[in-house]
DNA sequence: ATGACTCATTACATGAGA
């Protein structure tokens, strides 16, 4: 079975493109993050004539997590129990369309949109930590109540965590991705048992999975590697293979980000 | 060999992204 993953920054923008890479790839569940589009106008249609049954999750223009699967759909949920709210704006703190979960194959899939952060002090870096601590302490108990358990949380984590996931890290220095606190809030994943399987298979450094649109950073190569793949003890096991997608960022119409595909026994 | 930001909005400027 292949899983991938894909911040798609807007799935109707680029919606020709995810079906050609789906075509393209023989993917079996497509986790999308960023799809900045509400429930009710997702272009399910384009995926279902694809072979395709999908389950979204969003609220409005930002964010927005979707599956989409064509080995079952199953028991689908639209936030892990531990998930912390955010106030927007001085608004009624709320759960965000960050993720989505179903049963594919009989692996669970979360697809997850980690926020930003945006900026060391500001109020979303707090969210992003709580974020990132609470998908370990539902990872933690999921994996101590059943050690066979198999499932994966893969996305966008927004995170950098070696500087040699980034071109220059002295350009972060002070601002978000490779903080302390944020590598060890990732880091946390791997403490209560998670296995981030793409660092396994891909340890080479400057292996991107982002580039900016603006100031010619794909053609310099000047990227981010902050799409992972945490598995579950037993289902890391079954992880044969993992590949970033890298041509997905060339050409008209390309997601500032790239798919990640996982290959399982 | 990829190219000088892009996306959505009851839009025409703004917020968000990283």
């Amino acid at each position: 079975m292949r899983i991938a993953t894909w911040n798609i920054n807007s799935v109707r923008a680029h919606l020709d493109r995810t079906l050609a890479y789906l075509a393209a790839h023989e993917v079996d569940v497509l986790a999308l993050q960023e799809t900045k589009v509400k429930d009710a106008v997702f272009p399910v249609a384009p995926f279902e004539a694809a072979g395709y049954r999908v389950a979204r999750h969003g609220i409005d223009q930002w964010n927005g997590v979707a599956l989409a699967s064509r080995v079952g759909l199953a028991e689908v949920r639209t936030h892990f129990p531990a998930q912390p709210p955010f106030a927007k704006g001085g608004a009624a703190p709320a759960l965000e369309a960050r993720a989505i979960s179903a049963v594919c194959g009989g692996v669970t899939v979360w697809s997850l949109y980690v926020p930003h952060g945006r900026a060391s002090a500001d109020p979303h870096m707090a969210y992003k930590l709580a974020f990132l601590k609470a998908l370990a302490h539902d990872a933690d108990r999921w994996i101590g109540r059943d050690p066979s358990a198999q499932f994966a949380f893969v996305g966008d984590f927004n995170v950098a965590p070696l500087d040699s996931d980034v071109w220059d890290p002295a350009v972060f220095e002070g601002k978000t991705h490779t903080s302390a606190g944020e590598r060890a809030a990732f880091g946390e994943l791997a403490r209560v048992g998670m296995r981030e399987v793409t660092r396994e298979h891909i340890p080479e450094a400057g292996a991107y999975t982002f580039w900016d649109y603006q100031q010619l950073r794909f053609p310099r190569n000047e990227g981010m590697r902050i799409d992972f793949a945490y598995c579950s003890p037993a289902l890391a096991d079954r992880v044969t293979g993992v590949r970033i997608v890298r041509e997905e960022r060339k050409g008209r119409g390309a997601s500032d980000h790239v798919p990640v595909e996982l290959d399982l026994a």
